[in-house]
DNA sequence: AATCGGGGGCTTTTT
DNA sequence: GCCCCCGATT
């Protein structure tokens, strides 16, 4: 056991976090400051020097992507077999409580083979139990009634729980337990459900938890800023028993309050544990240090932090260059071309990022992009896994795995098109909701109430699915897929949609047969059979956003998406106000600071540089906008910024000194004109005229010098 | 059953 | 202004 190694590579306070004592541990990591390395370093230390067995560890992260990374890095550095990795727990809080339910499916109340919904799915029934409840979807926004059923999952509250409640609430109260009914009796889970069961069995069943609480004697969390409040409670009822929590995380990259992020799970950890240690990680071995400062100064106007100060060892490199664009054209324009440069001097595209406060803003990128022939990268959009034609061959697979799941019946029963109509359909759905069966049996049922046509036509989509049922039993997961794909005739149905669309769809499906055959499922005797697995996985696992793409592209996503990754060069665009920090945070009120955190996250991402854009006008929901410059841009010292070209906003201001409140996009009043704003200008000094649009529709040129504009 | 067009909406995302 | 969804139309 060489406990030396282990501690070599880190610095003094990752020592101190990796080799504390067992108990509540807070490690506020900075940016770029060696997270993922401590609880690496965290977990080896425990097995290698304190003899801790990997079936004693539990760590949890909120991404497989995260998970896969973290299992990866301590495989090498414990040097384990695959073997000896298995028993160590390492997965995202859904992972975890899937395999949690598969062991105790009895105890939690649920059927061997329940299934999970994603958002999709959980979108689906919930209109589904919308219209069976007679509410008219205009009124009660499906949307809606899905947030405020997962809003009482994340706080634990089951819809017994709630008071009758009048009106509205009487109502929401009734979806919330239709819902609810459904989902057991067709032995359904959707996301939150999976860890409020966890939950509830532990919080109701003494010996699984105490059985649970000695098992998991450490329990490691990452991106401890991000966990919701039931997330929050699952950990410190397992943690309950013995406190050893190592719980990482930064208040000042907390980006996800709006989907239920709690930051006070950070801010009161102290509270909730006493006697816990905080330790701070402050270096940074990311960005050089005018990038790192002018970050610093930013996140430092925020109120409410636990505090930190991120410093580096780095030199300070270039400055944080600023370019105002006159609009969003010019912006591209300008980005394009540097990152152009950037290739040319050698370096690779994938080590430069284009990042946006909102997804579309990336189209004016793209055409540029395009038009220098540039190859480039967009994330997020639809996941491999939720992709239509997808989901329909996985609504497939689900019927041969389980008849009884509705949602896959209602999806494939009529697609492609077998003469199955919406009236057959809503005979079969009253059926099954009047016997409580599920639609394959009300399907299935002859009381002469059908027509013949209608009543063949069903008979033969449920032989079709009993006959590849009977076919995969024998099969691999890919030829039962495979097969599935030619019966169903899925795959003839888009192959003869010509055009591109169609094209991707088949490519799309053919991609699904090689994940099939890649899948490796777990082979313990106790394990669900290879289908529900792979099933189960791709709920879990919505896959990548793209096709993996080995070319070298220029990456191109939101803030929120940049969140964790690394690049030598970043523009951030698009900081105006309204824009970033968006209206509906300013409109919000107490969102700002949470704008200024994602600022934060979107600037340390650089590490060699940074360039920050915005533009003067913008064209926005059709309209074209006047937006000052992002407030953030104003909170960093100028001795950190290079001004690539001075500001058409700024100008104003400096050309004419009586004029000096003038800007594009303020307010100002006119003794007869009334209120207006000012959209353009043009000349210097005693020249200088500023074009405003009045209230009343017109439009005019007025000299500054003159015209006497008061701030409106 | 596919296609057209009118209407609404329009921040961020993982599981 | 663009995109997506839904309803009506062929």
């Amino acid at each position: 056991m060489d406990v030396t190694r282990i501690f070599e590579r880190l610095n003094e306070a990752q020592r101190r976090a990796v080799g504390a004592p067992p108990g509540a541990l807070l490690v506020l990591a900075g940016a770029g400051s060696g997270k993922t390395r401590v609880l690496t370093h965290r977990i080896a230390w425990l097995v290698e020097a304190q003899n801790v067995l990997p079936p004693r560890i539990l760590a949890v992260t909120f991404t497989n992507k995260a998970s896969r990374e973290m299992r990866g890095r301590i495989g090498k550095l414990l040097q384990a077999s695959d073997d000896g990795m298995r028993n160590l727990w390492i997965g995202t809080f859904h992972g975890l409580c899937h395999r949690l339910l598969r062991m105790h499916f009895e105890e939690a109340g649920l059927p061997k083979n329940f299934e999970i919904l994603d958002s999709d799915d959980q979108f689906r029934l919930v209109r589904r139990v919308l219209r069976e409840q007679q509410l008219d979807e205009a009124y009660w926004p499906p949307k809606q009634m899905q947030w405020m059923i997962n809003q009482h999952k994340e706080e634990a509250r089951r819809a017994r729980d709630l008071p009758a409640g009048e009106g509205q609430q009487q109502i929401l109260h009734r979806v919330y337990r239709a819902y609810e009914e459904t989902c057991q009796r067709l032995g359904m889970v959707d996301f939150a459900e999976l860890l409020l069961r966890v939950f509830e069995l532990f919080r109701n069943n003494q010996l699984l938890r105490e059985q649970y609480q000695r098992r998991f004697e450490h329990v490691l969390v990452d991106e401890f800023q991000d966990t919701n409040t039931l997330q929050y409670r699952w950990l410190r009822l397992l943690c309950d028993a013995h406190k050893n929590i190592f719980a990482v995380g930064d208040d000042d990259q907390s980006i996800y309050g709006w989907r239920g992020a709690r930051i006070e799970n950070l801010l009161g950890f102290e509270r909730d544990f006493p006697g816990a240690e905080v330790i701070r990680l402050e270096q940074n071995y990311r960005s050089s240090g005018n990038i790192l400062n002018a970050a610093n100064a930013v996140i430092g106007h925020n109120a409410g932090r636990l505090g930190k100060t991120l410093w580096t060892d780095a030199p300070a490199g270039t400055k944080v260059r600023l370019y105002a664009a006159d609009n969003e054209f010019d912006e591209a324009r300008f980005v394009v071309s540097g990152i152009a440069e950037w290739v040319q001097n050698g370096n690779r595209r994938d080590s430069a990022a284009l990042l946006y406060r909102s997804n579309a803003q990336s189209r004016v990128f793209e055409e540029q992009l395009l038009s220098e022939g540039m190859p480039y990268r967009v994330y997020g959009g639809l996941r491999f896994f939720e992709r239509a034609e997808i989901k329909d061959a996985l609504a497939y697979l689900r019927l041969i795995s389980n008849r009884d799941s509705d949602g896959a019946f209602e999806r494939v029963v009529n697609h492609p098109a077998r003469g199955i109509g919406a009236k057959t359909l809503e005979t079969v759905r009253r059926r099954a909701r009047d016997q409580q069966i599920s639609m394959w049996k009300a399907a299935g049922e002859s009381d002469g109430e059908l027509s013949a046509r209608a009543a063949g036509a069903l008979q033969k989509f449920r032989q079709l699915i009993d006959e590849m049922a009977a076919a995969a039993a024998g099969m691999d997961l890919a030829d039962t897929t495979e097969e599935m794909l030619a019966r169903s005739g899925l795959l003839a149905h888009f192959k003869k949609d010509r055009g591109e669309r169609g094209e991707t769809r088949v490519e799309n499906l053919e991609e699904l047969v090689s994940a099939a055959r890649n899948f490796a499922a777990d082979d313990d005797e106790d394990a669900p059979d290879e289908l529900s697995q792979f099933l189960a996985n791709a709920a879990l696992e919505a896959g990548e956003g793209q096709a993996e793409e080995w070319e070298d592209c220029v990456q191109l996503m939101s803030l929120h998406s940049a969140k964790g990754l690394e690049f030598d060069l970043v523009f951030l665009c698009g900081m105006e106000e309204g824009l970033f920090p968006h209206q509906r945070a300013l409109a919000e009120g107490n969102q700002l600071e949470e704008e200024r955190r994602l600022c934060y996250v979107g600037m340390t991402r650089a590490m060699k540089r940074l360039t920050l854009c915005h533009a003067a006008v913008r064209r926005l929901h059709g309209h074209e906008r006047y937006a000052r410059p992002s407030r953030f841009l104003s909170e960093i010292p100028d001795e950190h910024i290079e001004e690539l070209r001075p500001s058409r906003i700024s100008r104003i201001a400096q050309t004419n000194n009586a004029a000096s409140h003038l800007e594009l996009g303020r307010r100002v009043l006119h003794k007869k004109f009334g209120e207006g704003v000012v959209v353009d200008f043009e000349g210097r000094g005693e020249h200088a005229r500023v074009r405003v649009d009045f209230a009343g529709g017109e439009s005019k040129w007025l000299v500054c010098a003159y015209a006497e504009l008061a701030p409106a």
